[in-house]
RNA sequence: CGCGGGGUAGAGCAGUUGGUAGCUCGUCGGGCUCAUAACCCGGAGGUCGGAGGUUCAAGUCCUCCCCCCGCAACCA
């Protein structure tokens, strides 16, 4: 029998900035999908990428005065970008698609074409807010008091050539497609999408743009680029080959598949992208899961608000299996969650260290320690079984259809909660017993304890397998602990107990999760979130060179000497200031105060030929009077501002003139 | 009346078709010692935002009001 085709997507992410926990959260959920599916025995495809045009990033690539493609590829292929965090995260994708790709473009002209010949895109005016300087349109709701959002300037009606696709015609059959079947999930985004965009009625979608070139060109019209929706949502299907020839899986039945969207992208995914296939003459979508948000204080996260949460960060700190179990086990998907490092810290230890860590631990070390690592024969079975030897493998035997019955609802959260239910009944299953008082009479007790033991390690298999999806490394050092070979770790396998060999080798490893000392860990993630926000800073910068001239009078009215360090020593009560006694050449002492006891400690100075202007007229600091000022060059590096004392040569003499 | 989501123990959250209000952390007390100072049991703590209504029965359905948060055409 052939296998089920089990398609799967995330959205492809823009990479005008670094991913954040977000983007992370969305593709943690859509691979371990993917691997659930993999692990029923579906042939599974799973697709990820990113989506690279637009004005946006046209005009990042601008500021850092390189070109877009350079651009994005620093952002998707370099260090610790797009890529490496998914591979870090341990996603595993079938494919990676870029907008970029020359087959994609190739099928996006394909496809504009296409909607052009059977009339569905038309030629018309845009009419909009333009903003002259900054050569943007705007909408009405995006203007800021009626102004342009970017510069503040005013806007002026204006209208340009424009392409516009026929979205008013599918309203019926979106509206069809929304209502009365269970395409969009969950169901409460229907109603948001019918009332909002649907009722009040879907006008045609302008899908070109001329006021700038970062896009796929519309071949037979220069000048227009296609819309980066349009561009975007089809790579669900050329990803698979659709319009080219790098990729044949569309014509092999991979389509339609299950696109897993942020819920504010639902809108695209649930309204454009099915009237897009309809008017290709294309099935729409299985389903389109629009889930929730992870939040930051109850607030969005943002740039802006520069409360992003770096996920390299977390990953490294706490590791990967960990941060993915978090985000599944943690935040109903389709609700939004609050995320907090303190909660994150907070459900390792519970669920993983405590529970799930503890038990294998426990377990794995009283096999080795009553019975040398290796259960006797015969320990599977137990004439007279106590109600909870009942309760416990009638709970992890049914663990995996509870477990199934979420997955497939796309209810993470839910059959975790089932997985650790089992694992909490497992961990008082041992309380229950007390293998360590049976361990005190083994020949009376001993077949009886071996048996308590192998009920324990048989439930953590059928967990293990269930959490595999979640947490795919650590389920396979789970499986080398207790022994459990391939065939018994398989989704069957899962449904039956009893599958464990009763003599398999037991070795208690490693700790599957270390527990983690919250303020230790709190302290720490704030330092590395403050060395990063630091090293995103600029490197170095300088003052601008100023634009208005000097004339060579004024400048040499300045009197500039070299005056030598006599003496130096904090002003009290002052953070900054340093009072240096200089010698000026005049054989009088003078004195200038100096704010610069962040950079120096004054007795490091003393001895020093330093570089003063002397002809400024005094002026009085902290109560001491500073005659001139001292020269340094100053600099911004990584945003702290840093400062150096101009020190010359020692052998010139006190009171040299610069000129 | 733009649309949507939310207001449940000190904190953070679950509560599917209306039927004794649960979970995690914290707190108090007890047990155990195999284990990662972990595990197991028990207690205290809630008029489920407010008011009204339907019902034998409402956190759950209906109406009105208050407060918070998102979205409103390129932020998962």
């Amino acid at each position: 029998m052939e296998k089920k085709k089990f398609y799967v997507t995330t959205p492809i992410y823009y990479p005008s900035d670094k991913l954040h926990i977000g983007h992370t959260y969305c593709t943690v959920a859509t691979d371990t999908l993917a691997r659930y599916h993999r692990l029923t025995g579906d042939d599974v495809m799973f697709l990820t990428g990113t989506d690279e045009h637009g004005q946006k990033i046209e005009e990042k690539a601008k500021e850092a005065g390189i070109t877009p493609q350079e651009f994005v590829d620093r952002i998707v292929d370099g260090p610790r970008g797009v890529r490496d965090l998914w591979k870090l995260m341990n996603i595993s994708n079938d494919r990676f698609i870029r907008t970029t790709d020359d087959y994609h473009v190739q099928s996006i002209q394909y496809i504009f074409r296409k909607m052009y010949d059977n009339g569905d895109i038309y030629k018309g005016t845009y009419k909009g807010k333009y903003c002259t300087p900054c050569e943007s349109f705007w909408t009405e709701s995006q203007l800021k008091d009626g102004c342009c959002p970017d510069c503040g300037r005013p806007v002026k009606d204006a209208e340009e050539e424009a392409y516009f696709f026929r979205l008013s015609k599918y309203a019926d059959r979106i509206r069809d497609l929304l209502e009365n079947t269970d395409f969009l999930q969950p169901r409460s985004r229907v109603h948001e999408m019918v009332r909002n965009f649907i009722d009040p009625g879907l006008e045609d979608l302008c899908v070109s743009r001329t006021s700038f070139s970062w896009g796929v060109p519309v071949d037979f019209d220069p000048g227009h680029v296609v819309y980066v929706w349009v561009d975007a949502l089809s790579n669900y299907i050329t990803a698979l080959g659709y319009g080219n020839d790098r990729y044949d899986d569309y014509d092999k039945g991979w389509w339609p598949g299950i696109n897993i969207v942020g819920k504010e992208i639902v809108r695209f995914h649930s309204i454009i992208w099915p009237a897009m296939l309809m008017s290709l003459g294309e099935p729409v979508p299985k389903k389109c899961f629009g889930h929730g948000w992870l939040l930051l204080d109850g607030g969005k996260m943002s740039k802006s608000k520069g409360n992003v949460v770096d996920p390299y960060i977390l990953a490294e700190q706490f590791g990967v299996d960990a941060l993915r179990f978090f985000l599944m086990r943690t935040f109903p998907f389709g609700s939004d969650g609050n995320f907090s490092n303190e909660l994150l810290i907070q459900t390792i230890n519970t669920d993983l260290a405590n529970d799930l860590g503890n038990l294998v631990s426990r377990t794995t070390a009283m096999v080795g320690k009553y019975f040398g690592g290796q259960l006797p024969g015969g320990c599977r079975s137990w004439e007279a079984p106590e109600e909870y030897d009942r309760d416990l493998t009638a709970m992890a035997s049914g663990l995996r259809d509870a477990y199934e019955a979420q997955m497939e609802v796309f209810a993470p959260h839910k059959a975790l909660e089932e997985v650790f239910k089992v694992i909490q009944r497992a961990n008082k299953y041992i309380d229950e017993n007390a293998p360590w008082t049976l361990a005190k009479d083994m020949e009376a007790n001993g077949p009886r304890l071996a048996h308590v033991l192998y009920n324990l390690l048989e439930s953590t298999r059928i967990c293990g397998i269930l959490l595999t999806p979640f947490m795919p490394e650590s389920m396979e050092k789970l499986f080398v602990q207790i022994g459990a070979p391939a065939d018994c770790q398989t989704w069957d396998s899962a449904a039956v107990w009893g599958r464990l060999p009763e003599t398999a080798a037991v070795t208690k490893g490693e700790n599957l999760f270390p527990r983690i000392d919250m303020d230790k860990a709190l302290e720490e993630l704030e330092a590395l979130e403050a060395a990063a926000k630091k090293a995103a800073l600029p490197a170095i910068e300088i003052e601008p060179q100023l634009e208005e001239q000097v004339d060579f009078d004024t400048f040499c009215k300045s009197d500039f000497r070299a005056v030598k360090v006599k003496a130096c020593e904090a002003v009290k009560k002052s953070a900054k200031l340093l009072k240096f006694t200089l010698d000026d050449g005049t054989g009088m002492d003078r004195q200038i105060l100096s704010g610069v006891h962040a950079w120096y400690e004054p007795e490091e100075l003393v001895g020093k030929t330093l570089i003063a202007i002397v002809n400024l007229p005094p002026r009085k600091m902290m109560g001491l009077e500073s005659n001139g000022m001292l020269i340094s060059a100053v600099h911004t590096a990584q945003g702290e501002e840093k400062l150096n004392l101009i020190m010359v040569d020692d052998a010139i003499p006190a009171g040299a003139k610069l000129c």
